[in-house]
DNA sequence: CAACCGACCTGTTCGC
DNA sequence: TGCGAACAGGTCGGTT
């Protein structure tokens, strides 16, 4: 579930790959993912091409090419991309190839198909003409933030993985950035007072800084081409549902809200008596407490630690296939 | 503008 | 043991 940090790290590593090669041809293996073109059209249109350089902008990593042209790269939730020496292993999830005049390819893996590779030339339409400012640009000011939120009226999970409100938070950094300002993740944008604004913005910038240092979140499919992040082992809340709050030692609760699992300690981030009315259905339908169980150790009267938490579980096999992912893609 | 829904996809986990 | 439902979640298009 690569998010701004995810994306960031596989810019930064891509760049120093790939700067400065030339693609020489394109094979697409499965063509929506294309966004808006055809294989052939693409292929012909990437065909000779230097890469002048990577980029981030939001969640989509951005390949600039010669020739006013570039390529956007949305790898949405099982996106992976490896650079491998021609002839390397074949993996059933390569979607697209880039091959490179210098013998090695770019190969764009997705479990999933919903990632999406877009190629602009010569500036015929902008993708990023709705897509909100970036959080760790020196630009955004808590002023700037100040100024995008009076005015909005809806809740604030919702409003933070709104691409147009702010670029590159998703459902983890959402939670995390909510459970750090102690703001619930229903409060009403228009409840906030200065100081929860100010707090909200601080808290959402320190933990993506701390995320991009840290490569990122490793979780299910997430790595990046110099493996995989560690920022999986300092989240707060996201995942933690029944285990106990960092804070105040309450169980972390899980509800749905607009279809997303969301996070949160009920103690630490409170609710008005107006928004939790207003939110009523929403937190007694979706509560699941203690869902995924809790570490025996804390349990009352538990002794030493006996087995993983059903997270934990799930975060150890994923990472042993990120590794046969990467043996696979030769990289 | 806000909120919600289904669609897009596949692999993993869970309940029966 | 096996099977199907539920779940994971970023975005888009559509509806209320």
């Amino acid at each position: 579930m690569p998010e701004l940090p995810e994306v960031e790290t596989v810019a930064r590593d891509l760049r120093p790959l790939i700067t400065g090669a030339t693609i020489v041809d394109a094979t697409t293996l499965w063509a929506r993912t294309l966004r808006g073109i055809t294989p052939e059209a693409f292929a012909i249109g990437v065909a000779g091409r230097r890469i002048e350089g990577v980029s981030r902008r939001g969640k989509q990593v951005v390949v600039s090419l010669d020739g006013d042209a570039f390529l956007t790269i949305h790898l949405k939730m099982t996106g992976q991309l490896f650079v491998v020496r021609q002839g390397a292993l074949d993996d059933p999830y390569v979607r697209l190839v880039l091959e490179l005049e210098d013998g090695r390819e770019i190969r764009f893996r997705d479990i999933r198909k919903f990632g999406r590779v877009g190629l602009y030339i010569a500036a015929d339409d902008d993708p990023f003409a709705q897509t909100g400012p970036e959080p760790l640009a020196d630009s955004f000011t808590v002023a700037a933030f100040r100024r995008r939120i009076r005015g909005r009226k809806g809740r604030l999970k919702p409003l933070l993985l709104d691409q147009s409100f702010i670029a590159g938070v998703g459902n983890i950094y959402a939670d995390e950035a909510l459970w750090a300002a102690r703001v619930h993740p229903l409060r009403t944008a228009r409840t906030l007072r200065p100081a929860d604004e100010r707090r909200l913005w601080l808290e959402l910038r320190r933990i993506l800084a701390e995320a991009v240092i840290r490569r990122g979140s490793s979780i299910d499919d997430y790595t990046a081409p110099d493996g995989d992040g560690e920022m999986q082992d300092h989240l707060r809340v996201y995942q933690r549902s029944g285990e106990p709050c960092f804070r105040c030692g309450r169980p972390i609760r899980r509800i749905v809200v607009g279809g997303r699992a969301t996070h949160y300690c009920s103690w630490c981030q409170r609710l008005s008596a107006a928004d939790r009315a207003a939110a009523r259905t929403i937190l007694r339908s979706t509560a699941t407490p203690d869902r995924l169980g809790r570490r025996w150790s804390e349990l009352p009267g538990g002794e030493g630690s006996v087995g993983l938490t059903r997270a934990e579980r799930t975060r150890k096999a994923a990472a042993t296939r990120r590794a046969a992912a990467r043996a696979s893609a030769g990289g």
